[in-house]
DNA sequence: CTGCTTTCCTTATCGGTGATAAATTCCGAA
DNA sequence: TTCGGAATTTATCACCGATAAGGAAAGCAG
């Protein structure tokens, strides 16, 4: 039975969580597959292709396809769909370093398509509206870089970063101890994401104000 | 003339700039220098801690230390200050990659309490306001990454992203279509970064009000 | 001036990496 | 049963970050 695209893939995925990125060689996913590691370049051109592949299936995984958004709660898909992709990309370790810089694959743009359709049933202009997506993608990328080498560090670095002693003159610093060590992700990123927007919700009631 | 350790930095970005972050070899650098690659280990522990000492230099350049925030035009520096670390970042080729995951030395920490103490002044919970600094920053992180990547994409790929064929069918698409290929990153991140700080000047009102 | 120490660098080498070339095996269709 | 492409192997390349061990040079104590 000769190897297939689809399994190395998943393979890689499985590797890359127990390794991390840096981990994932060609030769240790092609020992975990039960092959010489230069069989892999028969399936792939190169290692970036490789990693391509990996951050589409990972969002695969995550966002369900064929949604079709409802432009009277565009708030809602957006901050779902924001949350759906954090989960999807904290779900591997170093997940957002492997999907950044992938550009979108011709056969996503339909769905994008249709969110702008939404949004602008909503009252955006079509600018606008894709300016809205890729600034939610962007808070997003950042979000779950930061997030991700945040955890690595926690493993390499002994004790707690900024322990209590650096912030003895630093009274708001110290106020804010539980963002600044992030000790909930969860609710800092959801707040972050609920402030932007809710900015994009202003801005939204500005522009129909206009569009009429 | 034994080499100086700032010397080795400032060589180290210029080769950064010459052969992006994948050309920036031990081996490179210590061509550059005149001298044999281990003779670095001298100066530095390993590399990694040369990258977090030229994220370090990269963004000393650009933000001038020793600013007293003023909270009453708390917008205007918070964008102002995104302006000149994406400026920093853009100034180096792969400057976001290079900065990502890097911490705070705590030799930063008290300029951010500064900025806390001002924007605490404008009507913030010290938790909001760092909330507010950290946000900002994930997406300014999140888009010089993605604007960075995406310059080295466009030497890599041939022709055009994203080709009129593609968006035959996609009318919004092809309406935003100078946004979607990013030919003119600067408006399109002041624009995400104006709706992200009015989003948080709604939330400064609103802390004001409840703490009244 | 001598001899010890610290600084800074060299030579040699290690194990590992992504990638390619060329030879080879597998397997299904004719 | 043979043929041909698909799939994989073996061998090898140039390069990477890092370490060990030693040597030159400068400073400094006596």
């Amino acid at each position: 039975m000769a190897l297939q695209r689809d399994e190395v893939v998943r393979t890689a995925l499985r590797v890359l969580n127990e390794e991390g990125i840096d981990g994932l060689t060609t030769r240790r996913l092609a020992r975990e597959l039960g092959v010489q590691s230069p069989a892999l370049y028969w399936h792939f051109k190169n290692k970036r292709e490789l990693l391509d592949l990996m951050a589409e299936a990972m969002l695969a995984e995550a966002l369900p396809p064929d949604r079709t958004p409802d432009p009277a709660h565009w708030p809602d898909w957006v901050a779902a769909d924001a949350r759906a992709k954090r989960r999807a990309l904290l779900a591997y370790r170093d997940g957002a370093r492997v999907h950044a810089g992938t550009l979108p694959t011709e056969a996503e743009l339909p769905a994008v398509e249709a969110q702008l359709s939404a949004l602008c049933q909503a009252g955006l202009r079509p600018r606008t509206a894709l300016r809205l997506l890729l600034t939610v993608d962007r808070y997003l990328m950042g979000w779950v870089t930061e997030e991700q080498a945040w955890r690595q560090g926690a493993e390499d670095r002994a004790g707690p970063p900024f322990p209590d002693e650096a912030l003895r003159d630093l009274p708001l610093l110290r106020e804010a101890a539980e963002v600044l060590r992030m000790t909930d992700h969860d609710a800092d990123f959801e707040y972050g994401l609920r402030v932007l927007i809710d900015g994009f919700r202003a801005e939204v009631a500005r522009e129909a104000a206009v569009g009429e």
